[in-house]
DNA sequence: GGTTTGGTGGACCGTACGGTCAATAATTGC
DNA sequence: GCAATTATTGACCGTACGGTCCACCAAACC
């Protein structure tokens, strides 16, 4: 055997993924990157390769953390039209709206590289796609509860939902002011999950 | 007097703003702007200033000319409501979808820059509350008509129809194909703007 | 403890970028 | 036609970037 790493995989990937959020994949540096990781530029190379690979790296990460949130999120509420509510309010969900400024890494992504990187744009589908199957079923199970109407398609409602909350998350990144965002997002969610 | 100008400054400001539209700021190179203006850059530079200022100079084109459109469209209908209407689902308004694929491009300057660029941030603002104002002022006009019901505000209902309406340019910018978004675009329409 | 294996880190490299500038060209007023 | 003024061009510059490489180092096995 020869000598282990120093450094935990997890937590670099983390900082790395922490600092492409807050300033964008082009506008990070490599020397940022060695900056947020503690590491020298040979071993960021050796263990991730170059900074597209570390960024798709980083990228999955982000999407498989939040994806688990989201779940826990849409199963954790006892009834899930109180779950689909949540997951609408879930950009402005941030007492001082950090959050919502920082926006969504995955939709940051899109935005500055979908038409230019085939990988990003493929993550995002994987995304976006995994997220309207989780919400569709919620939708389904609110509409065995009795909460939403039988006559709508889960997949259709998913997919609504999902605008809604993107929009919000845009609305967000314009700097909007967190109580205004909040009651756009209450209007959104009752508007889009009627109590009937 | 001198040598006059032998550019149309209008047609190289709508050149430069298409490719920040197609490419981004940061992906956008100096040599790309010259290839599309035909200027050399020093002549560039003695036009519009730095790549920076010449970037918000092809934004505020954009702001200006999306912004007439908008008037336009929420002006041109005899019924406000299909205004309206046609004003959520202004983003699938392409047969091939091309329009959805580009989206807008203040949305995908805002993504990229206005976490770093101040100037950007309050164009994005400047422009987020000139649309929330002119389509507050049509779901009033639709509320006159009797085409919406009065109890609701008017400025809360306009933000709730630009947040639908950029979340359908982001699902436009994951690739989603346009038959699918434009029918996410008539539930969301549905849902915000019932005939009631 | 010697040898082997892989990790570490920073010096180094080529390049492409944004930006500058000086020489030249075109127009006007006299 | 000459002087004055401004536009045009592309060669040129400094720099910061992503990426490579190699000398050194630490652990593991015999």
């Amino acid at each position: 055997m020869a000598r282990p790493r120093q450094f935990d995989e997890e937590q670099v990937i983390r900082a790395v993924r922490d600092q492409f959020w807050d300033a964008g994949y082009a506008a990070t540096s490599l020397e940022d990157l060695v900056r947020v990781s503690g590491l020298g530029k040979g071993s960021l190379y050796g263990a991730f390769g170059d900074k597209h690979r570390l960024f798709l790296r980083a990228l999955r990460e982000y999407t498989d953390t939040s994806g688990g949130y989201l779940r826990e999120m849409l199963t954790s509420a006892p009834r899930a039209l109180d779950a689909l509510r949540a997951f609408v309010m879930a950009p402005v969900n941030d007492p001082g709206g950090a959050a919502a400024r920082r926006g969504c890494l995955m939709a940051n992504s899109t935005y500055e590289l979908a038409t230019s990187d085939p990988d990003v744009l493929a993550e995002a589908r994987r995304t976006y796609e995994a997220t309207t199957a989780v919400v569709a079923e919620s939708v389904g199970r609110a509409q065995d509860e009795g909460d939403l109407p039988r006559d709508v398609d889960p997949v259709e409602t998913a997919r609504a939902l999902l605008a809604a909350q993107q929009g919000l998350v845009f609305m967000g990144r314009t700097g909007l002011d967190i109580d205004t965002l909040t009651a756009t997002a209450r209007t959104l969610a009752a508007k889009l999950l009627p109590d009937a």
